[in-house]
RNA sequence: GGGCGUUUAGCUCAGUUGGUAGAGCGUCUCCCUUACAAGGAGAGGGUCAUAAGUUCGAGUCUUAUAACGCCCACCA
């Protein structure tokens, strides 16, 4: 690290400059590498692992802010940190992604066959996947590259293959003929959770099936006509009178004359369209399941591409028509020839494609499930007898909802880029196995599919630390992980996969802790998304604010309840103006240090300033470690930003500078102010890494220690600071509000008369014997950060006249002011102080009137009470005094 | 239909076990005082959505209501 001349330091800080600096200064120094081998105890997180295709986006960057802060934090106290990077492989999206370059060139995957586009893909992923973590760099995340992995990797899919065969040979993955959600523009079956359903206006028609052999019809509704041709039955309720005589006879299929039953089954709704269900089993889920109850055979009629099939059911003008255009048709025909009775509007919920927002056909075919069930089991006991915690707590509600009532997970898909399902195909006899490798390549086949991307994320925690290898070094020393850090919108894709396949094939939780965070939306709360354009590139605001403003700013926005956060590009001046203030701030101490030793502060000369910065400093590490431990990380940047700026800058730096010009305080004035700036520093890094090396680099001695250990000296590597008993001065502390009362009322008096800073006046104070011993310790501060030339103590009894006065505890402040001022305006300022303290006065004494209060009430809460009113009637006696005095 | 969240200063939001409300931004006034104008100093601003209840005491606990948002289920 190029040192620098103090002097030569810029007044205002360079971001960019800084951050470039001191990352590659770590990196350099190998400073993110965990070491499996050592004897500290472990913290690790595995990070969710971006899209191979993915940008950074902004929800990356809260999500890797909050991990780093957790990271940082643990590794300076004196835990041995893992933090695991890596990239999902991210089926559907990737492919989609490379089929659509593909299409630019006038080109469909099919074009390519299989080896080929996988080719390509790979090729494409490759060239992709570092370029997210590389962006993350400029989030300053401390991750270690040297163990970045990828869920489609050797390692990872061996883990893959390893958990399909054991689930298999266990009876909980099968394949079997279901009604599944199926895209019809990605081709492929996706899960219940990919399907996002959204209301739409649509119309439900009342369409006529003339019975067989005798006159009259029954009358049914449905919102898809262009399904009827795979009608196999029209349903009733069983005990609907209406419908009772019809049962069991049958009725014509219009346009294609084929004969059902109607049949009566419990699923009907009564009071439902005309309580007349027709029953389409392969293309709805309930129908399925009523078809299967009465041994009804499917009819397809609807392809995997969303066009009307080209069979016999289909009325040939239809044939590979879209199900759109076929509906319309449909429609037309009926009305045409009078089968269509009514139409009417109806809103009714339509399931999407959760990639790419095509509507999804209900579609019976042969795919692959893991049953859930048994899984589960384990998976919600962990959440329940605490083993795993989520915060905040009430996502827990959200997970055992969802696992008490799960159903079998859809995890084929007909894809090509994916990890292969390891089951083969006999091409002689058609017999199927399941194992890790093909036994001969020749003789058997493997399976087309490939799973469910979320298949391979779900083993994240282990197949990263070398699973199925348990004796692996990594596994051994970092799984479980400790934490995992997340949004909600993927509890159900991910956590709760990686829950229940953690449990199964390590018989441990895969972490203790979910830390849920809230999503980022724009400045009007709605989501944001590359279509709106309304997102925002959280490069640019590095490049513009510096990434310690924008990890500042997203962290402080942070709340505990994990409450969506809504971001505009001038949120974070908040940051980046706080980063500004750290680096005058550190200028100013640097610039103030000259002479200074490596010596620790002098206990035995600290002045009551000195005591009550270190108290608060000391209040303050301990809430920050606190706040850390229970994941209130937003509260940790509040109460930082307040001492930081508020405590130390505003009050202690502009005291120090009286104490710097006293010969006799100014060493040990310059040890507290590089002590506390030090420690502020360490606090700080986790939040803001970058300025805070920076600086904390440029102090005299700082590191001397890691030194001697032959370590690099680096902020990073240094202790959190943790409370102190030596640091505690509550008596100090509390006297010091004196200090900060007097010189405020003050400076309000001045204001408030418009006494121009240039004038100084002199000032007498009352004040008791007690008080008088602390102002006399405080003079000097008074006299320069209040302008007052002389203070001079007067009598209890005195009167002034011509002055005005601010009462601060149980003393009065008096500013003579003849010539100064308008008398008669002081007055009114004076009475309007008395008559506010007359209301609180009046409030408290009700309360002391109260024998319910006085009886109930905590002793100390009664006792305060008391004092309270006490020192009430005291200032008002003294403003009494004052108004008597001006008149 | 079930569940969850939100409603606090002009705006955006904090507020951990109940003890008469806080921040940032914005507003008003003064100041380029030798760390910082991305700054300093001072000030103003809130019947904590509504209604009832528990309590000596409610932003905080209970119940109901309203508005907005999200999740799950899904009857053709």
């Amino acid at each position: 690290m190029p040192t620098k001349n103090i002097n030569d330091l810029p007044t205002v800080y360079n971001a960019l400059e800084t951050e470039s600096e001191i990352y590659k200064f770590w990196e350099d120094n190998g400073l993110f590498k965990a070491d499996a081998d050592s004897q500290k105890p472990a913290y690790s997180i595995v990070i969710p692992p971006p899209n191979v295709t993915g940008v950074l986006h902004m929800g990356h960057a809260l999500d890797e802010t909050l991990q780093d802060i957790l990271i940082r934090y643990h590794r300076m106290s004196g835990y041995e940190t893992l933090w695991l990077p890596g990239t999902d492989h991210a089926g559907i999206a990737t492919q989609n992604v490379v089929e659509k370059n593909l299409r630019a060139e006038g080109l469909s995957r099919y074009d390519l066959g299989r080896e080929k586009f996988l080719e390509k893909t790979w090729e494409w992923a490759n060239a992709h996947k570092s370029r997210i973590l590389d962006q993350c760099k400029r989030l300053g995340a401390s991750f270690d590259r040297s163990r970045e992995r990828f869920t489609f990797d050797k390692g990872c899919s061996d883990a893959v293959k390893e958990v399909f065969v054991r689930l298999y040979e266990q009876g909980l993955i099968y394949k079997g003929k279901y009604i599944v959600n199926w895209c019809p523009r990605c081709n492929s079956a996706i899960s219940d959770v990919e399907t996002e359903y959204v209301t739409e206006h649509g119309h439900m028609w009342e369409i006529s099936y003339p019975l067989k052999n005798e006159s009259g019809a029954i009358i049914v509704a449905t919102t898809r006509p262009e399904t009827m041709f795979g009608d196999v039955a029209i349903a009733v309720h069983p005990s609907d009178k209406k419908y009772s005589e019809l049962i069991g006879k049958k009725v014509i299929v219009p346009l294609s004359g084929r004969e059902i039953p109607i049949i009566a089954d419990e699923y009907v709704d009564k009071t439902f369209g005309t309580g007349a269900v027709k029953i389409t089993p392969a293309h709805d889920p309930n129908d399925f399941e009523v078809g299967k109850r009465h041994g009804l055979k499917p009819i397809w009629v609807i392809d995997e591409t969303g066009k009307m099939k080209e069979c016999a059911e289909v009325p040939k003008e239809l044939h590979g028509l879209d199900r759109y255009a076929a509906r319309e048709k449909v429609v037309g025909m009926l009305s045409y020839e009078n089968f269509l009775l009514r139409i009417k509007d109806h809103e009714h919920n339509v399931g999407k494609c959760q990639r790419c927002g095509t509507t999804i056909e209900p579609l019976l075919s042969e795919q692959w499930f893991v049953k859930m069930k048994p899984l589960a089991k384990e998976a919600i006991a962990a959440v329940k007898d605490g083993r795993i915690k989520f915060i905040p707590e009430r996502w827990e509600k959200n997970y055992l909802g969802w696992m008490e009532n799960i159903r079998d997970w859809c995890i084929s898909r007909q894809l090509w880029w994916g990890h292969q399902i390891p089951a083969y195909h006999n091409k002689k006899t058609g017999e199927m196995i399941v194992a890790k490798q093909n036994p001969d390549p020749n003789l058997w086949e493997q399976e087309t599919d490939v799973l469910d991307t979320w298949f391979s994320s779900g083993l994240w925690p282990f197949s990263t630390m070398g699973w199925p290898n348990t004796e692996s070094k990594d596994f051994k020393k970092f799984y479980p992980t400790t934490t995992l850090v997340t949004g909600f919108d993927i509890i159900f894709f991910w956590v709760a996969r990686m829950i229940t396949m953690g449990l199964e094939f390590t018989g441990k939780a895969p972490f203790s802790t979910v830390y849920i965070h809230g999503l980022i939306r724009d400045e009007k709360g709605q989501k944001m998304s590359k279509s709106k354009g309304n997102t925002i590139d959280p490069v640019e605001i590095i490049d513009k604010y510096g990434c310690d403003a924008l990890r500042f700013t997203m962290t402080s926005l942070c709340t505990y309840g994990g409450q969506d956060i809504k971001i505009s590009d001038e949120r974070f001046e908040y940051g980046r103006n706080f980063a500004n203030k750290i680096w005058n701030a550190s200028r100013f101490v640097l610039m103030n240090l000259d002479g200074i030793d490596n010596n620790d502060i002098d206990f035995e000369k600290l002045t009551i300033a000195d005591k009550w910065i270190l108290d608060k400093l000391n209040s303050v590490a301990k809430e920050v470690n606190e706040d850390i431990k229970t994941y209130r990380i937003g509260e940790t940047a509040h109460v930082l930003y307040d001492f930081f700026w508020n405590s130390y800058c505003d009050w202690y730096v502009e005291i120090a500078k009286v104490q710097l010009s006293d010969e006799t305080l100014k060493l040990n004035t310059q040890r507290v102010l590089r002590y506390v700036l030090d420690m502020s520093l360490r606090l700080l890094h986790p939040i803001m890494p970058h300025i805070t090396e920076r600086v904390w680099q440029l102090i005299p001695y700082c590191g001397c220690e890691q030194v001697k250990e032959s370590q690099v000296k680096a902020i990073m590597l240094a202790k959190y600071p943790v409370f102190e008993s030596r640091l505690e001065f509550p008596k100090e502390s509390k006297e010091m509000e004196l200090v900060f009362d007097t010189i405020t009322s003050l400076r309000n008096l001045r204001q408030s008369f418009n006494i121009p800073l240039s004038l100084k006046f002199d000032i007498k104070i009352v004040a008791n014997s007690e008080q008088k011993a602390i102002f006399d310790e405080i003079e000097s501060y008074i006299k320069r950060m209040a302008k007052v030339e002389n203070i001079s103590y007067a009598d209890q009894n005195e009167t002034f006249e011509k002055s005005a006065s601010a009462v601060v505890s149980s003393s009065k402040i008096i500013v003579p002011l003849e010539n100064l001022i308008d008398f008669e305006q002081e007055i009114q300022r004076q009475q309007k102080k008395f008559d506010k303290l007359d209301n609180e006065k009046k409030s408290l004494q009700g309360r002391m009137n109260n024998s319910k209060f006085v009886d109930n009430a905590p002793k100390e809460l009664v006792d305060q009470t008391k004092a309270r009113i006490d020192e009430i009637e005291i200032q008002q006696k003294n403003i009494e005094d004052l108004i008597k005095s001006l008149k």
